[in-house]
DNA sequence: GCATTGAGTTCAGCAACTGAACTCTGTAGC
DNA sequence: GCTACAGAGTTCAGTTGCTGAACTCAATGC
C-alpha cells in the first residue's frame, strides 16, 4: 500500500480506493457492520496482524469512516462503529460479495442477507432516476467538474474527449 | 498483496479481494471499460509500474475477469477486454466512484456518467425484489449455504448465530 | 496473589512494489 | 539498407509494507 498518493489521482475511484484499496479494510467494516467491533474480536475473526490493524483503523478514524464509541475509560475500551460515509460503503460491500458468491464461490453464499422487505438480498446498482439496472453497456463516461489530466487520467482525458467509449 | 490465502477464507467478500483487493487492479479495469485498453495506454494512463501491471493483468486474465483481444499477431499485439464477470464489476466500480465524489472529491465528480435513460447517473445499490434502495440499517446477515466457522468468519459465525446484529 | 482479558507495541524476517534500464519484434521514413 | 520509433514486455536493486510471535500494561475475577 503506498498509503497516499492516491489521493492526489483527479479519480474519485482512485481516491476511494486510497482508503478502501486493500485486502483488509473491506473485511473490517464488514465485521464492524455485523457487530464484529473490537479490536481482539476482528484480529479472533480475520487473523489479521495487529500491528496492521491498529494501522488500519486509525486511518480508518482518521478519515471519518469509522468512529469509536468508549464503552469504558482506565483502560480505555473502544467499540468501532460505522459513520455515515461508512454506513454508505456497506451496499457497496454487499454488491461485492454478491459478486463473489456468482462468480467466485460457486453460487453457494457463505453468508445471506434479507431486506426489510422479506426477500431473500439480490443486490444490484441501479439508476436512482429511472430505477433500472446499471450495466456497463448502458453508460457513458465524460469528464465532470473535477477532471483535469492529471495522474491516473492522463490517458482517459484524451480517450473520452477523443469521442471513444 | 498476500496473494493466496484470502480464496480459503469462508466469505464471499474475501474471495472478491482476492482478485480486486488491491489498489491497482479496480482502475486497471475501470481503464479497460473506458477503452484505455492496451499495456502501454494502462502504464500511462496510471502510472503504475510496468512488471506490476504485466502481474495484475495474467492473474485477471486467468481469474476470468480480462480477456485478450489479439489485434495483431507477430509481435503479439492485444487489447484488454472485460469478460461477463469484469461487465458485471463495473457497476460495483461506478458505486464507489459516486462515493468518492461525495465523501473523497469534496462533491466535485471527475468523471461523469450518464445512463441511456438520459439522466445524470447517480447509482444506488437497490434490492432486486422490491426495488428500494439498500441501507445498511435496511439488511439482516445469516449464515448461508456455503458458510462454516473458518478463518474470515470464525468469530461472524457467533455473533451472528447469538443473534447479535 | 495469580490468571485472564482486552488493546495494543515492538521487531526481525520476508514478500510485494517501485523506478529505471534493457530487450525484442516489427513498421516507417529517408 | 540504416536509423528511429512503438508496443509489450523482462530484469533487478532498493525500498516499503506485512506477518507472526513475543512482550507490555491496566484492570477484573477468583
Amino acid at each position: 500500500m503506498s498509503r497516499r498518493r492516491f489521493a492526489e489521482f483527479a479519480c474519485s475511484l482512485a481516491r476511494s480506493l486510497d482508503v478502501i484499496g486493500d485486502t483488509w479494510t473491506p473485511l473490517i467494516l464488514r465485521d464492524v457492520f455485523l457487530g464484529v467491533d473490537t479490536f481482539n474480536d476482528i484480529v479472533r475473526d480475520l487473523g489479521i496482524s495487529r500491528a496492521l490493524l491498529t494501522d488500519r483503523l486509525a486511518l480508518l478514524v482518521r478519515e471519518g469512516i469509522l468512529d469509536e464509541a468508549e464503552y469504558r475509560e482506565r483502560p480505555r475500551r473502544v467499540r468501532y462503529t460505522l459513520t455515515d460515509s461508512g454506513r454508505e460503503l456497506v451496499p457497496i460491500l454487499v454488491a461485492l460479495t454478491q459478486w463473489g458468491d456468482r462468480w467466485r464461490s460457486g453460487g453457494e453464499a457463505p453468508l445471506e442477507f434479507t431486506h426489510d422487505c422479506g426477500a431473500p438480498l439480490e443486490s444490484r446498482v441501479s439508476c436512482d432516476a429511472c430505477g433500472s439496472p446499471i450495466t456497463s453497456e448502458s453508460l457513458t463516461a465524460r469528464p465532470g467538474p473535477g477532471g483535469r489530466a492529471a495522474p491516473g487520467t492522463a490517458v482517459i482525458a484524451e480517450h473520452l474527449s477523443r469521442g471513444r467509449t
